[in-house]
DNA sequence: TAGTAAAAATGACCATGGTCAATTTAACAG
DNA sequence: CTGTTAAATTGACCATGGTCATTTTTACTA
């Protein structure tokens, strides 16, 4: 028979959390070593390993975390065109142009919400997609009406992914960004003239 | 004063390569081991690293070969409407799809059409571009005017990265990528009705 | 309270990507 | 042919992510 989880990992758990957090605010995500958290948490390295199963598995807990964070302040703001709605993404952007690494997992991850088994960065995905989805579903005939709400929350996700993509490849600056998601998004979602 | 490389550098970079190709023929890109890749060409294993900086160039070389070969596959196509556009997509998708490895690759660099140090998959996606560019150009009415062509083609490959994404997170099998891949194009590409 | 079985934690150990000071080889000048 | 310099190669070495048999702790039962 299988058992509830101990108290006690929940515990260790949390400390492994907050030891990454605290090493990757220091030194960024990429200088982050397993062994340091261990450490740090007060704990071997084994045990980091049984509570993620791999580095990445980790590093999604924290990115997902910034992701959410980022999301709970984009849900402040109420863009009523593809202007306003390129400048509400400033947090995310932020937030993947933190690191390479950050970058590297957030993409990996960002085709990922349809999983079933969803992680962390996966499920900041599908509610980014919720709350784009609802916005979109206000805006009226300033929208196309010929593709349904969620194909075009779909594709304000790709062109996303498309702008931190080139970001990180080229060195645009974050106004550039959303400069460059605002044409992606007129495109989009503009109705036929 | 720097001097020309070497007939022996290309010699090694040449059987680097080779050795590398036929490796990862037999077992995939994930069980590459940079040592048994020096040891089938007969070289030391610090020699690989003199020659691609990190394993990561080295499979970039593999794989950009792979997707420019795929490329020459999807040149003899002429699609003229989504349907058959997606549908030229294949050997690409192909490629995309053989490995966790490649997708990691693929999508890392899929945003670096603007780079100035052009990797080799960097410069597959620019070709990739003008491939698309050159198709929607004969398309005539059947593709909407209201935004250039540049951006046409970008957005078509903002959608196929999403659906490539999408088709290594959820189990999606190759025909469901490339009707994905339609819809995504009909209505990015359509014009205005 | 003692017994016990599963969960949790441990740390020595391994695999592999990557480094670099030292060595060998190629190419050219005189 | 010999000497000289930079390019090319070498392989011992390191850093770090990840494994797993063993040990310790927890929570439950009689």
């Amino acid at each position: 028979m299988s058992r509830a989880p101990q108290k006690r990992k929940i515990e260790t758990h949390d400390r492994l959390l907050t030891a990454a957090r605290s090493l990757s605010d220091l030194n960024g995500y990429d200088a982050l070593r397993m062994e340091e958290v261990a450490l740090k948490a007060g704990v071997a390295k084994g045990t980091v390993f049984s509570h993620f199963a791999d580095k990445d598995r980790l590093l999604s807990a924290l990115i997902g975390a910034d992701l959410h964070a980022a999301l709970d302040q984009m849900e402040q703001a109420a863009p009523t065109d593809p202007r306003s709605l390129a400048d509400a993404h400033e947090p995310l952007f932020q937030v993947a142009a933190r690191d390479r690494v950050s970058f590297d997992i957030i993409l990996r991850y960002s085709g990922a919400a349809l999983e079933t088994d969803l992680g962390p960065i996966t499920q900041s995905f599908g509610r980014h997609m919720e709350i784009v989805a609802g916005w979109l579903s206000t805006w009226g005939d300033a929208v196309r009406k010929d593709i349904d709400l969620e194909l075009q929350a779909e594709g304000v996700q790709a062109f996303m992914v498309q702008v931190i993509a080139l970001n990180f490849c080229a060195l645009h600056s974050s106004t550039e960004i959303t400069d460059r998601f605002e044409t992606y998004l007129s495109a989009w979602l503009t109705p036929a003239r």
